[in-house]
DNA sequence: AGAAAGCACACAACCGATTGCACATGAGTT
DNA sequence: AACTCATGTGCAATCGGTTGTGTGCTTTCT
């Protein structure tokens, strides 16, 4: 930047005006400068920058729940709404560190505010630290949350799609297939799946329907009792005709387990996921799904994130 | 760090040094300084660490042949080897910034070297830009690249799976389970898909069997051409008995199309993917699969270009 | 005992941008 | 003609660490 100034006859201060735009800067001036600086292939220093405007234009993305659940690292629908926020950061001017910590360690929020390699943090899923993150969201305004509300309410900024209509649409559908007996499939305390299957039963009531609640079932991607899960739900399978998962990727195998014991879908068991990840689409039979539209969640949560860090908070 | 500086009774260069570890401190002080430290909560500014040191122990990741075809955004396997490299660079103390830009953008490695974003760059998969890739390479030793080698050699460090045996194993397993007629599916200008058919052809010529020209496909993700290649690969369901495909996601796909029609797989057809992706293991049936080792995979990418960073660079 | 060597620490420059303030110039006002 | 004011530019401090050089003290060797 030196060599700039030299090369235009004016001091580093007018070129770094002139290079932001400042209006305090001649347009000629501003002119020359930016015409010297492109013929020089001048790069600004962005760790300069980030030192002196103490702000770095990353935010760090956190996928939550990493630590207990198989879920979040084989389920593409992660991996996907973090790719759609990479692209609405990136248009917004921002980059994306992606992070591999596990928010269940408490530090980890400040390796990257207090240490400002971040501006903000992104957390897609609540997973079953809601606790942590309000306590984190009370101290530090850099939070900007992937799931759904919470009893009680939450502190942090928060997105997520309509979990309880989604089930809703779910319960609705089943019941006008004409099935009868319903099972359920997915982790309980995770806010998002309860919230689907709150949606469920309310969309099962208005067709008379319910789940009993032995045909209740918990996560099969669950690292310990997924298993289990699994074998009980394929045990029982006289008992339901039809199944409401929680992802996609648990109706995969819900599908796949009952096929190998020679139930034939749709006829004797429907199955019906949540996401419309890509694969349900090439599934054979076509997996019927509810969509999560990734690109509206994740402008969501950037646009959150950034009205959080403008002091624009929601709390 | 001043304030650490002024309790401890000691200069900062002191304390800096201390919280480096360097042997030019007494044990005593350092003991001394780090407990300070500790108590008082403090944390480096890696923002102006990184300005001092020109480094940002950041690596840059960018999914390449994003441009053009829906496969790297829909494949899981790309998502989860980015995912494994954020492990292992976190393991080596450095951080992942996941990035958008194309690489088709001539300029996008400037934004992350010359900028002073990143200290390298991975890039995952080759795509069709193994040219500008290499000149890149020429210029700025930040290189470490996935995929295959290709004709002429390459100036960037290269990371991938043996892609010939791959496709030999494949070839082999369909001969040995007595098909005949075997159909190819897959971009064949992407190096690793070339070196994948290459493979199954000789697997296939030690059973004196081989691919028709017929019966090679194009990819069926391709935006453009994927639906007419689908469809004739369809139409011709009669002159063939096994189809590879050069990754799973292609073969999800084939094995939907044919059941579609009422082709019973793996009675008429039998069909076989590439990577392992999780999703292969619970579709019904259970995908045949070469599995592609997400883990090592990163780390090798991770340690060569740590190397290349080194200047004990591969060009 | 005196000189050489080694250890532990302090001082101060430095990285490259941003920014508050001072200053110079020229236009407009009375 | 003297003065105010707006505009455009330069000077220098500053962000918070790292690191080369210098200095005082202690140890060791002849």
């Amino acid at each position: 930047m030196a060599d700039i100034a030299a090369l235009a006859g004016v001091s580093k201060s007018t070129v770094s005006r002139a290079l932001a735009d400042s209006p305090l800067v001649n347009n000629k001036t501003k002119a020359l400068v930016r015409k010297i600086a492109k013929e020089k292939n001048y790069r600004f220093n962005s760790a300069a920058r980030n030192f002196r405007t103490k702000q770095t234009l990353t935010i760090a993305v956190i996928i939550a729940a990493a630590d207990d659940v198989e879920w979040s690292i084989s389920d593409p629908f992660f991996l996907e709404i973090t790719a759609a926020i990479a692209e609405a950061l990136d248009q917004r001017g921002h980059q994306l560190l992606l992070t591999r910590t596990r928010p269940q360690q408490a530090e980890w929020i400040e390796t990257f505010i207090r240490n400002r390699q971040a501006d903000g943090v992104i957390v897609i899923g609540q997973g079953s630290i809601h606790p942590q993150l309000n306590e984190l969201a009370e101290q530090f305004d850099v939070l900007s949350v992937w799931g759904a509300p919470v009893e009680g309410g939450q502190a942090y900024a928060l997105a997520g799609s309509n979990n309880l209509q989604g089930g809703r649409l779910a319960g609705e559908h089943i019941a006008e297939t004409g099935r009868k007996n319903i099972a359920f499939v997915g982790y309980q305390d995770h806010p998002e799946i309860a919230s689907r299957f709150a949606g469920v039963q309310q969309g099962l009531a208005e067709h008379q329907l319910s789940i009993s609640s032995e045909l209740v079932f918990g996560s099969l991607m669950d690292r310990n009792t997924g298993e289990k899960s699994l074998e009980q739900l394929v045990n029982r399978r006289d008992e339901y005709d039809a199944v409401i998962a929680a992802s996609d990727m648990q109706a995969f195998k819900v599908m796949s387990a009952l096929q190998s014991v020679g139930v034939d879908i749709p006829r004797d068991v429907a199955v019906i996921g949540y996401d419309d990840i890509p694969a349900a689409a090439i599934y054979h039979p076509t997996l019927t799904t509810i969509r999560q539209d990734r690109s509206a969640g994740a402008e969501l949560l950037v646009d959150n994130l950034l009205k959080v860090l403008d002091g624009k908070g929601p709390s």
